[in-house]
RNA sequence: GGACGGGUGGGUGAGUGGCUAAAACCAGCAGACUGUAAAUCUGCCGCUCCUUGCGGGCUACGGAGGUUCGAAUCCUCCCCCGUCCA
């Protein structure tokens, strides 16, 4: 087999918001010469540090990380753009021959990765106004209504309620001249030269929602609310993307003096405990993960993580042995 | 001590005689999701039984009685909370 098309091993941990998927990942690095790549649609923004729990260098232990900080807060992120930096990513790791661990707190950027997205439109704003504003004008159910024409099958599957899927399915069907349903038929391009390993972390429930809380007030006490303050003074607007993410929207209101400390704090932690809920159903389908009941900065869970790795072939220090298997 | 106002399901809170296991919202649980995904949306949400049905039974609107074919809704007394007057 030809090096260049040789099936890599590549790590991904996936699990919910705080269940120290990071920290794995940082430890499996080191300890099998790999570097992490983080699969997060909040960490991509540079500049929002605290509030999505960005490892800190320190916390690197020297292992490099990708796709972080890699977006200016009034750019958009995007499924089909974080494959492309992903698979960039890929190329440069296989270059070096270094082990890609990956960890994934959006589970649609890894199977847009992993499964790849159909071959569709990008977005238009210009198109999505024009929709939001007819939509406005004809009353609920008519987003529904103009999709069901486009495509019935498309149209059964999303709520009548849900504009922002509606908008998206109508806008495909629009630019692409074609219903959106034949065009996810014509399949998508999985990825292809890597041996995938998933790793999920699952601790219970509370213990997960106690880390959630406290790691809400450990944000707060290391200067989350300055951090959201800096950026509006430096000129960011309000509504750039990132003020959507749990905890940013809810600082910046605190400092519009719409929120107490004590209310935003209390909403933080609610809104990422309904975030972890959704991750984990999402995570619950996700195919071939090992599941670890527990978090991933346990010693126990990160000695059992690397044994399973290295029953399925991910050799320490590898590089050019990995090559062989 | 007196005068009002109020006590409703985990929370807020509608409901002033039957259409009410009780609106709405929140929380909670479950789920969907192929380019906004830390987003967006959907279902369930007193207990229980079965032949799982716009099905049956039980419990429920501070407490105890009462009126009524029927009460969260009306009456009586009691308890508690708030405001005001002494």
């Amino acid at each position: 087999m030809n090096p260049e098309n040789a099936h890599l091993p590549l790590v991904a941990v996936v699990g919910p918001t705080a269940s120290g998927k990071s920290a794995l990942g940082v430890w499996l690095a080191e300890q099998l010469g790999g570097e992490v790549v983080a699969c997060d649609s909040t960490q991509l923004y540079s500049g929002f540090d605290i509030g999505t729990a960005k490892h800190a260098l320190a916390e690197r232990h020297g292992v490099p990380h990708h796709l972080i900080d890699v977006l200016a807060p009034e750019e958009a992120a995007t499924a089909g753009g974080y494959r492309q930096m992903a698979l960039a990513a890929l190329a440069d790791l296989r270059g070096r021959a270094r082990l890609p661990v990956f960890t994934v707190g959006t589970g649609l950027y890894l199977r847009a990765l992993l499964e790849g997205l159909a071959d569709l439109p990008q977005r238009s704003e210009e198109l999505r106004e024009r929709l939001r504003h007819s939509a406005l004008e004809h009353g609920p159910g008519y987003l529904h209504r103009i999709l069901s024409r486009l495509d019935g099958e498309a149209a059964q599957k999303i709520s009548a309620g849900d504009e922002q899927k509606l908008i998206r399915a109508i806008e495909v069907c629009l630019l692409a001249k074609m219903p959106l349903t034949e065009l996810h038929r014509s399949g998508r391009a999985p990825l292809q030269g890597w041996r995938v390993l998933k790793i999920g972390l699952a601790p219970g429930r509370e213990a997960l929602y106690a880390r959630i809380h406290a790691r809400t007030d450990a944000m707060f006490a290391n200067g989350w609310l300055e951090e959201v303050r800096s950026l509006l003074d430096g000129g960011l607007p309000e509504d750039a993307k990132p003020f959507d993410f749990i905890g940013y929207r809810e600082l910046r209101e605190v400092l519009r003096r719409r929120l107490t400390m004590d209310e935003a704090r209390a909403a933080i932690q609610q809104a990422t405990r309904r975030y972890a809920k959704r991750q984990l159903t999402w995570f619950r389908r996700e195919h071939a993960v090992h599941w670890l009941a527990g978090f991933g900065d346990d010693p126990l869970l990160q000695q059992e993580a690397l044994q399973w790795l290295r029953e399925h072939g991910v050799i320490q220090g590898r590089g050019a042995e990995a090559r062989r298997v």
